[in-house]
DNA sequence: TTATAGTTTTGTAGTCATTACAAAGTTAGT
DNA sequence: ACTAACTTTGTAATGACTACAAAACTATAA
């Protein structure tokens, strides 16, 4: 048992949620892949570890853990949602033409919670709409 | 022709939209209801005017609407899209339990473009996920 | 070990918001 | 009025996600 693995089953016995293969798979799918992976992109990925996994099991496993906050849900593209294990506090930044998903380090400040008080707030997102670099680029070049 | 049409139809070719008799009502129904409607909802609010409005119509109408930075899209609730003319700038929370959606005012702060410079940022989100003060008292209620 | 109850996983069969498409209707300019 | 370009409409599809029930697994106790 790896020193990672450890860690991902402390981490979810203390958020409520019991470690199986399958979740722990996930989870650590996650954390070795920050590039906010949809349900889809996580399944394909672990099959040649797990070749019995289902796609239903993922999508189960991630929403049990996003309702005890050990994942994020992130639903800026209208596709479909994508992944994210928050090991730091940050905004994203999505690409509306390539779909890319990009951290972008946040200011503390922005993660206080606001004066409006009707609302018990669980949850602070943040986040971008544009392009990235590459296809800013991209779209020059054929303007020219 | 009222007052708001005129505004309405001055606002859409200021950002190069073609006023129709269908979009002007969308836009005027998203400003008259801003309570971030579904376009289900606004579709059947909007069949007593217009008998044979199409959903497939309102889907288009926003879709190219938000595309000239017209409307914004909320994607917080993971069943469907909601949809806002935001004539304050302003954040929103959801509350996870009820789904209602409700605006909070932003501090200017907020919207400033941040450093990260890598990208080109043409809309930035600001939410919070929650619970709203009547779930809250529901909830209380019951745990009583 | 074996039994048993509770939990998790799996595969299939849906559901339903959203979009593609082509025909019909409308608008604008000549 | 004529024509080209645009918009709307209805229907049919797409595809992400979920419901459900059977099978597999896990933990605990006798």
């Amino acid at each position: 048992m790896t020193r990672t693995t450890r860690n991902i089953i402390d981490l979810m016995a203390g958020r409520g949620v019991r470690p199986s293969t399958q979740r722990i798979a996930v989870l650590r799918y996650l954390m070795e892949h920050p590039v906010h992976p949809t349900a889809e992109e996580i399944h394909h990925g672990l099959l040649h570890e797990i070749p019995t996994l289902s796609l239903t099991t993922v999508y189960n496993t991630l929403k049990l853990m996003a309702a005890h906050s050990i994942v994020d849900v992130l639903l800026f593209d209208p596709r479909n949602a994508h992944f994210d294990y928050p090991a730091q506090p940050h905004a994203h930044a999505w690409c509306k033409e390539c779909g890319k998903i990009t951290d972008i380090p946040i200011d503390p400040a922005l993660t206080a919670a606001p004066r409006a008080a009707d609302f018990s707030i669980e949850e602070i997102g943040l986040f971008y709409k544009g392009r990235c670099t590459e296809c800013q680029k991209r779209t020059d070049k054929t303007q020219i």
